[in-house]
Order: C-alpha cells, then sequence, then structure tokens
DNA sequence: ACAGTTGTTGGCAATTTTGCCAAAATGCCA
DNA sequence: TGGCATTTTGGCAAAATTGCCAACAACTGT
C-alpha cells in the first residue's frame, strides 16, 4: 500500500469516524429534520452540554455539520446531507444479516 | 430520546463503526476490485495476519463482509457493496470543506 | 504421520475515545 | 454594571480500540 493510498485511506476513516458513534448519529438525524442549537441537542441526547459540544465539535472538523452563530445561540446544521445515506446503507446491511427486526431499524 | 431511537442509533453506529478505520477502509476498498483471502491483505496492508484477521471479524460481525473457505485459504468479499457509498460521500465532505487536495483524494 | 500454510483466538500493553466537572468566553437583558 | 444563558476548553478517570506475539485449529502435500 502506497503513501497515497495510506493517506487516502486515513482521510476517509477520520471523516466515516466522526458518524461512528450513537451520539453523534442521533446529532446528524435530528439535523436532517431542522437545525438545533448545541442545548437543544444536549436535553434530547440526555448528556452534559460540553459533552455534546465536543461531539459537534468532532462533527464540524471532519466537515459534516455548520455552526452560525445568532445571538447567543450556535445553531447547526447539516453541511454535507449525503452522510445521510450513511442509515439507508445500514438499513440494506442489516436486512441482508436478518438481523434487522432485533434492532427496530425496520419499523 | 426513547429506547427506539436510543437503540437504532447504537446499531447504526456499530456498522458506521466497522467502517471507521484505515485499514478496514483499505480492506472494503480492495475486496470492491475483487476477492481476496486473509494473507493476501495481511501483506498488502503490512501488518500481522491476526492483526487483519481481527478487522475482517469486525467487518463480517457488522455483516458488511463475507467469508467462503475454498481449501486452504478462507476468500472474502462484499456482503453489501453499498458502503462504497461512504467513499463518494467522504469526497463530497472534503470537496465542501476544499480540505481535499491535502489528502490526495480527489487525485 | 509429518511439516508447512492459513486463519482464528487469547492475552497484554499502548493508544484513543468518552463523558463529567470546573473554568473561561461571549452575548442577552434588566 | 451585574446576573443569566449558551458554548467552548482543559483536565481527568473510565472505557474501548488497536496491534503484536503465542498458541491452537484446519487444511495441503509428501
Amino acid at each position: 500500500m502506497d503513501a497515497e493510498t495510506k493517506a487516502r485511506n486515513e482521510t476517509r476513516a477520520r471523516i466515516i469516524k466522526a458518524m461512528a458513534h450513537p451520539t453523534r448519529v442521533f446529532i446528524v438525524d435530528e439535523l436532517s429534520r431542522r437545525e438545533r442549537c448545541v442545548c437543544e441537542l444536549a436535553v434530547m441526547v440526555g448528556a452534559d452540554n460540553s459533552t455534546v459540544s465536543k461531539h459537534i465539535s468532532i462533527l464540524r472538523n471532519a466537515g459534516i455539520v455548520l455552526q452560525e452563530k445568532r445571538g447567543n445561540q450556535i445553531f447547526c446544521s447539516l453541511r454535507c446531507p449525503c452522510v445521510l445515506n450513511f442509515f439507508s446503507c445500514v438499513e440494506s446491511v442489516l436486512s441482508a444479516s436478518g438481523a434487522a427486526s432485533s434492532a427496530g431499524v425496520q419499523g
């Protein structure tokens, strides 16, 4: 594996990894419906504000999420909605595995 | 976030996480071209056989990769080629970030 | 039977990730 | 100006991930 291929795969993994956490999956899913500020997401997730802020910074550094300051709050939105395709692929994987029903994904 | 949503996001994250490592990205990319046995992939990756075997087992448990035993070897192939869409989305993200050139993804 | 190849598993140390608290920065309103 | 809400950052301990070696299992060919 040459250096260029190595760099490409590390870049790919870095961005995919940004999507590889339940809380961040939730945030992306929620932002696909409407923009939200950090504190709203924190309440929905049920975690500390700082925890959610760090999750969002991971998504922002990956280039997946945008943040826009309006007054006291910072509203988050999806920069690249194509990441939502991850979820439909996940459902394909689960269907092929015959394990979808146990995770409530098909309902 | 209700229990069903929580379970769904954990399932999604588990499968996306299987794709969130440079070595596993390489394996999936390589299997999109042709099937390979573990030892071939280990040579290409430049890692121990056992290390690659564990990476493949993560992909297999996620439902992304299939393994078929033929003689002495076990050949791996993609069970769900839709995971390749992850890569094109990654390139969209990089294009939007204007950082694609620094990672050699566009070349 | 025996040696060699291939693949998996267990164990372990090093690294990374995660989530909370505390503290600081910014902006709103009175 | 002072109090309050929102967000980020640093620090830290707990948890998860990673990669190697050693051991074991399965198959091939002699």
